[in-house]
DNA sequence: TGTGATGTATAAGTCTGACTTTTTGGTTGC
DNA sequence: GCAACCAAAAAGTCAGACTTATACATCACA
């Protein structure tokens, strides 16, 4: 995703990191800054660097005398993506899913009534391409392509809805809209129902209908709850 | 809130932090780790330390050659509780305070409705118990009392939701209460119908119904979205 | 025996200076 | 005009010496 080990204490991070969040070291572990510059081959400053790093996420607290501490999970900074992708390259990756998940119920639909009043005549269009899109790619196993469109069309949504912090879960979304694809229905071609939705949520916010465009997102939402078992009985 | 300028680095990003994410450095500006070691008085290490950490919000970018250059907002890890604090603290507070609103009333009527499914008995007495003392600090300008209460009812039903990324939005939503008591309606009372809501809120998270808990909810942040002035017309 | 003062070892924190590496931008030569 | 080349600049890396805070143990005194 980002540009990965970009200098040592980059290498570095992407070891230290998914170990932590997977669990690997559990909350109250002590490291050492020695020992770890040691196992790593890097000199002392490196490691600082990156324990400064782990430590700016909460991930690790670092104190005199007693060394860096493992935070519990409790503590982490969840929202960073650095943290997301780590979590959802490990071992809780179905958690990570599934609290993804329930944000995006939360947000995507309100986010989506939001653009309806907001998205630009240019928005509005990369809406509908992104909806044919889909269409186009709905049948025939061409799950790749309809991936593609569907996390445009995602993206989109959040960023019309002009609110900086929506906007930025567009690649958060886009995570959990890959990860589900390649582990859950990757062979079945997609819910019928579902492309109809985001059609209609296209259309619903080139007309300005907020309502219809929030209650039609809620109801995509709800559909990806499901896939998870994620519901009330 | 979190303990300032533990070591050096940290009375850096104090000053840095701040300063960038109020604007004082245009996108683009470049900065040079030398020079800004000098400026504040400390060693290039030290320097290095806080440009990783201001690096791992994503609020700038350092390359060989170039320099420490400013990245542009839409770049930023807006959910960094560090990141909202500067913000907050800063020139485009007003800003940072409507998106988080506008995350709010997307966030809070879902995780109430899960908490109404999730609550432990514990929780729920603790709900009733924060709307009661936000009964009993509505009237004679007891604005200081209910706000405690306030910031703890909210917290509570986010945590009650059962979810990790709701629960890690109470910091959030507690600084964005404190800063509408202290900037808007300070001096009169606070809406009755507000307060009844809260009773009611936790009335229903009590009895498990979910629809309730979150309807009610949501007439909660109707209410704090119209404070601001977001709404359509 | 319990409690408070004192000492000490430890690990992080800081600073300095030398060296390496990458990259930009200009210069040279065709 | 374009390619190859060169030199300067700034971040990156490392090693070593020193400082500082603090947990823990020790000891003295009540």
């Amino acid at each position: 995703m980002t540009t990965p080990g970009r200098g040592l204490h980059g290498h570095v991070l992407d070891t230290l990191g998914p170990a932590i969040t997977a669990g690997e070291y559990p909350a109250g572990s002590v490291l050492r800054t020695d020992e770890l510059a040691q196992r790593f081959d890097v000199s002392r400053s490196v490691m600082r660097e990156a324990v400064r790093v782990l430590e700016s996420m909460h991930l690790v607290e670092s104190r005199r005398r007693v060394g860096v501490t493992v935070l519990p999970a409790c503590e982490w900074n969840v929202y960073d993506p650095q943290v997301i992708r780590w979590r959802l390259a490990g071992a809780d990756r179905p958690r990570q899913l599934r609290s993804l998940t329930v944000l995006r119920s939360a947000v995507e639909p309100v986010a989506a009534g939001l653009a309806a009043r907001h998205a630009t005549p240019e928005q509005c269009a990369e809406l509908t391409e992104c909806a044919l899109g889909m269409v186009a790619n709905s049948r025939g196993h061409r799950l790749q392509g309809y991936l593609v469109h569907d996390m445009a069309f995602h993206r989109v949504i959040l960023t019309a809805s002009g609110n900086e912090m929506f906007a930025r879960l567009g690649d958060v979304v886009a995570e959990v809209l890959a990860g589900r694809t390649h582990h859950e229905v990757m062979f079945e071609d997609p819910d019928p129902a579902a492309v109809t939705l985001h059609v209609q949520v296209a259309e619903a916010v080139r007309e300005g209908d907020a309502d219809r465009a929030e209650r039609l997102t809620r109801e995509i939402t709800v559909g990806a709850l499901q896939e998870l078992d994620i519901l009330a009985p």
